[in-house]
DNA sequence: CGCAATGTTTTATTCTGTGAAACATCGTTT
DNA sequence: AAACGATGTTTCACAGAATAAAACATTGCG
């Protein structure tokens, strides 16, 4: 089905994806930015100029290097309800990481594929880097197989009627298999994988719930699997689960949220 | 001076003002933009569109009511250097609201304006309201004088000026009287004003600076006047001079900021 | 039951976004 | 020191895309 219909305008869109790639890679100049994105530079440097009038970028002026600007982060604090989510899981994460010294990943199901919603980074030298905003797959990694387990079941035929890549040679691609696995998931409230998506990497990931029950996020601690023995596994995995319990009813609690009318300022 | 070059390209500030309109308002639907915006229903609507395929805004399939998305959220995580200071500022934030229960404000200038860049709302029932992301004058309001005082002084000679609005009876206006506010507040070191923009408020203001130790921001304690006696007045300046050195610290530290480089996601 | 307001779609016209290429301004290399 | 190469900036002409207007659909309200 060619969808017929194309609302999209295409300046906006070549501008938000400008946007994403300055926050895949920040520090970025025209040269690099059109190269990266198939856009010519001049087009880039008028995108980045109108983005940067109105803060969304910000420039270096010595370096001629461009950054997200301040006014995505002012934004960023004024979500609609998406925001609650990011709101509540803020502050948790950074304990969390501050507990473990592990990376700390909140990952939501966007259709067929996880999404990082932010993430931190753990304090050990060798460590894994996740970043925000990338897309990965549903049935490798500890949150991604999660959020497949709490999936509506189509949602699991589709991601298994398609083919199934082996990250790893631990990923699990038999699809009998993988059932079992999302079947033990549900079964225990958590999962914990190694290797799965990547060599020499564990993670032990949570369901976060909102207010009506259903999982709509997940909260893991990833690291090397050389720093992950008997007892680790046990207050990493206790300290998940604290942490999305946490994450769940500050949601409930805060619930439709609060969008307080504007007076003044001071 | 009609300024001659404009690369601004019209669809995407467009798409920006959008975006600002949703922060400064959000749940609102297609008609509503369309009439604060003076733009048609139709463009409004693709530019919608286009900035949900992305995820930049999301609806309400119910009520056709839009508000930010959660991919602001994400870029939010992820800002250049701008962002440092958000970082920095965020938990410290928190906590002087939850030691004051008043209003926080995050301010920075912006040319000859004052600009909110995050703010947390007092546990008061009777409050004042602030909204990140809102333009204020500069000769008014405990973080806006502050700022001033330490601008250049080009900048101060310019915002004088212009006319000075008068929010409060108790707003100063006089030319040569304000420049004595502003010698009084780089000798202090902080700034406590009352009335002076919203009849029946206070507030205290503190410097957070740059490694180099300039001026970049200012964050101040807000609230009724009602509330604010003696011994609050010494509290609330010891707070918001301790945030505001801590922000400073912070900063410091980090300095360039971490751009972690990407190897995976779990 | 009908009216009014809102969201959605279509279409024609214009104007704007676009790529190509010239220009300027570096920093680096030989 | 001179020439080169890479990068950011500017110009310009044209195609095609953004836009306004108006028709259509849908919903809620009186």
């Amino acid at each position: 089905m060619t969808e017929p219909k194309d609302y999209k305008i295409a300046a906006v869109d070549r501008a938000l994806a400008l946007l994403e790639a300055l926050a895949d890679r920040p520090e970025q100049g025209v040269t690099s930015l059109a190269k990266s994105l198939g856009m010519t530079k001049s087009l880039v440097f008028r995108l980045l100029h109108t983005l940067e009038e109105r803060g969304f970028v910000s420039r270096d002026p010595e370096r001629a290097e461009y950054s997200l600007g301040y006014r995505i982060g002012v934004l960023g604090e004024r979500l609609g309800k998406d925001g609650a989510l990011l709101y509540a899981a803020r502050p948790v994460m950074d304990a969390l990481r501050d507990k473990t010294s592990e990376n700390v990943n909140l990952v939501i199901r966007e259709g067929l594929k996880s999404y990082v919603l932010a993430t931190r980074a753990g304090y050990h030298s060798i460590r894994l880097f996740a970043q925000a905003g990338r897309n990965g797959p549903l049935h490798a990694g500890g949150g991604s197989l999660l959020l497949l387990a709490y999936a509506d079941p189509s949602v699991v035929d589709t991601v298994l009627a398609q083919p199934l890549e082996a990250f790893t040679p631990h990923t699990v691609t038999d699809r009998a298999k993988l059932r079992q696995v999302l079947e033990r998931i549900r079964a225990n409230g958590y999962n914990i994988v190694l290797n799965d998506l990547d060599d020499g990497a564990f993670s032990v990931a949570a369901p976060i719930r909102s207010a009506d029950g259903a999982v709509i996020a997940s909260i893991s601690v990833a690291g090397a699997v050389v720093r992950f023995d008997e007892e680790r596994r046990e207050t990493y995995l206790k300290a998940a689960l604290d942490a999305a319990a946490e994450i769940s009813e500050r949601l409930s609690i805060h619930g439709p949220g609060e969008n307080g009318r504007v007076k003044s300022m001071a």
